[in-house]
DNA sequence: TGTATAATCAACACAGTGTTGCATTGTTAG
DNA sequence: CTAACAATGCAACACTGTGTTGATTATACA
């Protein structure tokens, strides 16, 4: 009997296990050490201690190999965003846009999202992720149901947010994770619905606040 | 005599001009088509006429022609906020934190930008400058005197901040720069001063108002 | 125009790649 | 437990790109 089921499992081998754990593993441990493009199959087989063809008998090159640890991670993310989003009920606000479950998922893949963000990562992940971020945000932002009068494009405030959001888990990734990812969440939210000033407890200057009254 | 300059000029010749305008131009170029890791001196030195052997005489490697392509870019960046910085007079506000001059520099090396933010592009020059933008936001939150009670860490303000921006600009460049980079920096402005509820018309949920108006 | 020096050209040893055929080992199903 | 077979190890291959060299040609500048 076939199971036909999708994806396939194929994975019952404990060798093929094996193999590309250790392979991924091999490459996550080279890029703290060197930047990614000077990463050689050579050094990731050597270092998973396994036969340099058998690398090519999983995947097509380093870029396949980590393109398929990515996927991994970002469909997790997407997982997580998507769960989240379902148990909202109603009155949706803003207070979705940095639950803390996506603060939570990096912190369960912290070691990854700490090399893949950092120098020696690689940019197409970090775009990726942005630009999928942003049009989470975005989609959030017109299901929230906009004033009558949005001051600005709907996806610069995507983009903005996403942005925003990556620059504040970077500078929580790079000294040690200190904050829980509650607080974390607190930070995105208070500081993208009540803006800077307030963050760092300064009153809006004058004509700003008139500016503000008048629109 | 000798002229002992520094930095030394040694760029007279306009052969050598020449050559490392080609090749940089070159490199630009080749990045708009494929992953920059891909790229080869000989790509380069093919695309831009020059002798393979020439290339070297002028860079190490094509991590060298980025890399001093990207400073140079990233000193202009230096330079244009310095500059702002100094102009200055009294009276600090956020409205300095982007000022149109920096989104004006991005629109100067739009082309430059656009590529190197890309998923193309190249991840340790995103990192540093986000990493230098906070720097940055983060200095002149400092200078700007924070009250009493700053409610989250300053870098952690800063690194929004950054984030944010690249965020706004990444959307502006690949969008066509439909905006002028005014319009850009009062978005910028506008949604770190009051938040992004007030950015998009809506009003602040009602709990939240309870929490600011407490806090 | 003369001279310094930049660019070209051909050739080199060397690194890493991607693939192959065959031997060896480990896993799983029966 | 054992047989079948799938995964891995191993050695060798042609191929591409690198980084350097020495001799030669072209050209910028004074």
């Amino acid at each position: 009997m076939v199971e036909n089921t999708y994806p396939p499992k194929e994975k019952t081998d404990r060798r093929i296990q094996r193999t590309r754990h250790l392979l991924r593993e091999a490459l996550i441990s080279l890029i703290k050490e060197k930047n990614y493009e000077e990463i050689t199959v050579q050094d990731i087989t050597e270092r998973a201690n396994v036969n340099r063809s058998t690398f090519y008998l999983h995947f097509k090159d380093k870029d396949e190999l980590l393109y398929k640890s990515m996927v991994e991670v970002y469909d997790a993310l997407a997982e997580t965003m998507l769960a989240n989003k379902k148990e909202q009920t109603g009155g949706l606000n803003l207070d979705h846009l940095s639950d803390a479950a996506d603060f939570q998922h990096v912190a369960d893949h912290a070691e990854f999202y700490k090399v893949i963000l950092s120098e020696k990562g690689v940019a197409s992940f970090v775009v990726r992720v942005r630009k999928y971020l942003a049009r989470v945000f975005t989609e959030h932002i017109l299901e929230m149901g906009v004033g009558s009068a949005p001051r600005f494009p709907l996806e610069a405030v995507g983009h903005f947010l996403a942005g925003a959001e990556i620059g504040l888990i970077s500078w929580w990734l790079e000294n040690g994770k200190k904050q829980s990812p509650e607080e974390m969440a607190r930070m995105m939210l208070d500081m993208c619905a009540f803006g800077t000033y307030w963050a760092l407890g300064v009153p809006a200057s004058p004509q700003e606040e008139a500016e503000k009254s008048e629109g």
